[in-house]
DNA sequence: ACCTTTTTGTTGTCAAAACAACATTATTAT
DNA sequence: ATAATAATGTTGTTTTGACAACAAAAAGGT
């Protein structure tokens, strides 16, 4: 593993390659090659491992419900990803997938950043808190932005929709929103909103009662 | 100071009234009380403390370069905030004012997340590498939510306009996104961000060469 | 200097979505 | 049960901003 470099990421800024080493086998980081094409992870999961690539490159990849693919983003040597999701319990909403021949170097959240003797077992805690609160609330900003990206109404509404039925794990699901709320959150007028999730019904993409949504016309893949 | 209840709020969760009493007094923990209307920050500076709310609220209000006001958020008894700029070396865009009388206590986040025994201290600069990271990101994110909140074309660009004039401490400054960048970020179409850029300037309210912007006419209030 | 490419600005058209106003259906209180 | 209130759906009008197509200016290369 070559130290000297990992030394040199976000994450281990201010370490010497001997320190990175001995934090990492103290981690159990483990690393892992992939071949172009295959996940990293998968949409829907929980993960507990924060992720470095070594070699190659990642694309994080979002894919809706109807199946339309959109890449996020493109993370390359050095760069970290998955670290928020591996502070929180929130679960994954895109998928991580091995843009070409790719190492990935793994480490334990549970190892890396709570200290290993537990001395001050307090400020343990109250790190593992810190950790917890903040990596969640970067996740649910990241979707918040990822539901109002798109210029159109509808598109917003099969966003949200589409990371219900994964958090749910069902294509027939309660939201926790009324109308009014869920305008806000999307950055949308109410009324244009209820219209547009009629003409979603009338054109047999969903259909819904009250706050209970069934996505339909599933014959498109889904998540793979 | 109630290190009963203090014990119960997020930061706080998993340690008993006597730990939590422990790790604040170790921490420099420092309480304030305000009138109603003192302001507990500003926008534009930096802070390294955590606040949480012991007594009264706090309103987090944010305030455009042509004096709109609008409140963001209301913090109460028990609720923690400015926790990302406490953790990152990013500005603040909001003020904290507060919304009656009120008793803020003050944590210092070099005491507080970093362990006091340093017997490992290897993993101590990583903690600090991480919370740097996700803190820092998540201002990011909440800065591009707050300019693409508005419906508005117009608006979204008052608020990102209003960022970069006090993030550069100037009404007149240089931005470092192109138009289209500009435009994407914004989640906006480049030419009627570009078209609308030409009527601000046609309205008095700003002007620009290139990538350089003054902000004008700050008597004028703007879509109230 | 010249040509090529990129970036930015301008204009007109059109569709999408905001807005307004009201109808209908739930929900809650009395 | 009935009235009152809130939430949701529907329709028509108006406005905004996306989109397309092009012009002008700036940047980069030879």
């Amino acid at each position: 593993m070559d130290f000297s470099f990992i030394s040199k990421t976000e994450l281990f800024i201010g370490l010497t390659a001997v320190e990175t080493e001995h934090v990492l086998s103290c981690s159990q980081a483990k690393i892992k090659n992939y071949q172009k094409g295959e996940y990293i992870y998968h949409s829907g999961n929980k993960i507990d491992t924060i992720c470095i690539v070594l070699l190659g490159g990642v694309h994080i990849v979002y894919n809706d419900a109807w199946g339309n693919e959109n890449i996020l983003n493109r993370v390359t040597r050095g760069q970290m990803f998955a670290e928020n999701n591996a502070c929180s319990d929130e679960i994954l909403f895109t998928n991580a997938v091995a843009a070409e021949t790719s190492t990935i170097l793994f480490l334990y959240t549970e190892k890396l950043l709570y200290p290993c003797h537990a001395i001050c077992a307090y400020h343990s805690k109250v790190i593992r808190n810190m950790f917890l609160s903040l990596g969640t609330e970067n996740i649910k900003l990241k979707r918040k932005i990822s539901h109002t990206t798109s210029r159109s109404l509808r598109q917003r509404i099969i966003s949200f929709l589409s990371f219900q039925a994964t958090e749910q794990k069902s294509f027939c699901f309660k939201i926790n929103f009324n109308r009014q709320q869920l305008a806000d959150y999307l950055c949308v007028d109410r009324s244009a909103m209820s219209n547009e999730l009629s003409k979603m019904k009338k054109d047999g993409l969903i259909n819904y009662e009250k706050n209970v949504f069934w996505i339909k016309d599933l014959k498109v893949k889904y998540g793979v």
